[in-house]
DNA sequence: AGGGTAACTTGTCGACGACAAGATTGCCTC
DNA sequence: GAGGCAATCTTGTCGTCGACAAGTTACCCT
């Protein structure tokens, strides 16, 4: 059924935004074709507009795609704030390509229907750990702020991770050194 | 000597470097043509090969020039940390194209000669505003894990705040938005 | 004045994105 | 089980782009 034999594919979508991960993994989102992913699924140059109508169809498909994945990532992680953090960042780490193209709002159509509520799903994992943390730390004045300072460090500390500025003696294990970063925002006793 | 006039530009590069700043910041990196750079200065389509060899010779070019920018705007804020991490996202606002070219290093040669002793000085600017942190808070015992958690929060703010992720209650002003966040790193007595 | 060289032009090729129109197949209904 | 219908995929084409090659112009230096 999921064969590649005979006129039609079977799962040609699902193919393209496999074969659309393995090209951004490699070389970036820059140099994302269409032809080229349909020349990897062995269909012709024009088969994969019809799935997705033009190439910020497709990113924007792959977009909707990590704001799920990431909001189940957060989701599994647990209710622990350093957890989730943790979390987000080994999102980036395992899923470079989606993530590269959620953040990438130029290179896709940021309010299509599915996207818009797959980001909200993702904000609210993201939010909804923050309110763990209120309960944990009565001190806490502002968890909005307390929020946008933890989004901005696990997000910041990805980025550059990602696009290998870091130093090398940050090591080789994104998890650990993230872990370390987070730490510094929010000092357990 | 700068006029247009003439088989000389005269100034073609810098010309062509401010039209890709104009061309990013209204639709992105992705949008970028070196034709369309040609045309906006009123030279052919094949000038900004001279300059610049190719595509990605020009943002090899452009992020150097934003490394370089982005050491002398962390120069000018003075030695106090928080001052460093608003500049920090001041620049990445105010130097939007530069910014977004300069973390992505599947646009550009990043082992280009310039490039690489650009970055090195604003990695240098940036550590030793963390230095001078060490020296008013000698409780700090891990100087590098501070620096790391600071570019961390700094950059992924800047990052968030120019991708328009952020939700609209954070306001208007990311000067002030980012002070409240660094705070929350480093809090004052 | 004149030659050398940097700066720019014209011309061309292959690849790409987008669109149009046609071919094939699975499925649904009667 | 036969016909029809819609989804899926193909072939063909156009304009644009990046890259390269070869030629042209103007500046500069002695």
């Amino acid at each position: 059924m999921t064969g590649t034999r005979g006129y039609h594919h079977g799962d040609l979508r699902r193919t393209l935004l496999a074969a659309a991960v393995d090209v951004i993994e490699e070389s970036g989102p820059a140099a994302l074709s269409l032809r080229d992913l349909a020349r990897r699924a062995g269909v012709s140059h024009a088969a994969p507009a019809h799935h997705f109508g033009d190439k910020s169809g497709l990113l924007t498909a792959l977009a909707t795609e990590g704001f799920h994945l990431l909001a189940e990532a957060l989701h599994d992680a647990g209710g622990d704030l350093l957890d989730r953090g943790v979390a987000y960042v080994d999102f980036a780490v395992g899923h470079r390509a989606h993530f590269e193209v959620m953040f990438r709002p130029d290179l896709y159509r940021s309010d299509a229907e599915g996207l818009v509520a797959a980001r909200r799903r993702a904000g609210e994992a993201l939010h909804s750990g923050v309110a763990a943390l209120s309960r944990e730390r009565p001190t806490a004045k502002d968890p909005q702020g307390d929020a946008l300072a933890a989004w901005s460090i696990v997000h910041g500390f990805a980025t550059l991770w990602l696009s290998g500025a870091l130093p090398p003696r940050v090591g080789d294990d994104p998890r650990a050194a993230a872990r370390e970063v987070i730490h510094r925002l929010f000092p357990k006793p």
